[in-house]
DNA sequence: CCTACCGATCGGTAGG
DNA sequence: CCTACCGATCGGTAGG
């Protein structure tokens, strides 16, 4: 709740004027052509945080514009509506999850190589789900990354057309799980249908949002060791 | 929306004077003490349905009560408040998921003695998991029980006594969990942590709420076996 | 359980 | 991006 919002005009102009002029006020506009880039993008950030703690239905514009210093009015100008505001985060969310996803296998491929043909194709498999595992739960869980568990957990508040939108997004996502599983499943380390399995297992990581506490238990690396040790047989 | 949340007053009451007196009207009430408990009940249903399909805070309580033929101020003579009815709801759902959990385990023993001592221990606490998750999915998946799939999506809109007063109904049923998994862990079928297994493999089954589809795709029979190929190894 | 209503809040906009 | 505002909706209540 800012002072604008109250329903009489407060009374202090005088006072402010004796005040070092713009020392809290609006930012004055240096760089004007990033400006409006970075106003944006803190309105994202804030939204996303404030979508996570309290959810889409119960966080306000008023709520976002003030979390970044500007009026209520002020968000409209950077988006549309709050429902495109929701897509943005997701639509950002799911940008940085791909990204550390890429990243995660070809780490993941470097990993096999160096260690130079000694290593049989099972062993790699095995790599490749630990590495996506640990960049799913750090998606989940790093800290700031607030876009992707507001995806998770605001999915119904899209309308048909933001939610096609996102779906190649994911889709591309979960994609990169299925051969790594499929090969898990000929090696003998996987036993459930991949399909299943994926769903499952993208739901014990998912759900990690609800109860994980950065400040005591355990680590993500201890997580990405459960994990492993409970989806995987040893080979045959 | 309602006739009755419109800004003028509709003119069709000589209208309705000419059909039928009550008819469609408010409900008469024979046997009335019981009455009062039935309306209660449906109007926790009704709650219960539209909390899951569109989230407690796109449900209003006009909603609520429209689903059940009430006047938008009715639904606050059964419940003091909305968040007094979404508390109810989850209270409900835990009731009916302990007596499902309870009957399960029942079933366990029963199952085990059955086989009269030729049934090793390790094998029946494979058939205790295998009952709980089944139950589990019954809990989250079955014909009208939307209690339970509220109280895990919702949990953040009530406040600090409410959580209070799930929390013991919570560990409850999480409970019921551990000494099943610690003696799979004893003999071999379980490798990863007692704790972090039961989270995860919680949060596994917790997650199908998101993508389960009754009309197509798997049973709740085939979902609990691609659950038990998933977590568990063969014994050693 | 209905009738009639209230205060508060919300998403969004016109004009600058 | 601010100012000033609007229409709609919401949870809840007094009185019957």
């Amino acid at each position: 709740m800012t002072a604008h919002a109250l329903p009489f005009k407060p009374v202090l102009g005088p006072l402010t004027d004796l005040l070092p002029k713009r020392a809290r006020g609006r930012p004055r506009k240096t760089e004007d052509e990033r400006d409006d880039g970075n106003r944006r993008h803190q309105l994202l950030t804030a939204a996303a945080r404030l979508f996570r703690e309290k959810g889409f239905d119960a966080t306000s514009t008023r709520d976002i514009a003030a979390a970044v210093g500007m009026h209520s009015g002020s968000p409209f100008y950077h988006f549309k509506s709050k429902d495109a505001l929701l897509l943005a985060v997701m639509e950002e969310g799911m940008r940085s999850a791909l990204a550390r996803q890429a990243e995660a296998l070809q780490g993941a491929e470097a990993g096999s190589r160096a260690a130079a043909g000694a290593v049989p194709a099972a062993s790699a498999s095995l790599l490749q789900l630990r590495r996506l595992i640990r960049a799913h739960f750090d998606t989940l869980l790093g800290p700031g990354n607030d876009f992707v568990p507001v995806m998770l957990y605001e999915h119904r508040s899209l309308n048909v057309r933001q939610r096609a939108a996102l779906a190649q997004l994911q889709v591309a996502y979960e994609s990169a799980w299925t051969p790594v599983l499929e090969a898990l499943q000929a090696s003998g380390h996987l036993c459930a249908p991949v399909k299943l399995s994926r769903l499952l297992i993208l739901g014990a990581l998912n759900w990690s949002v609800q109860w994980f506490d950065e400040k005591k238990g355990a680590s993500l690396d201890e997580l990405t060791d459960a994990a492993m040790a409970l989806f995987l047989k040893e080979s045959r």
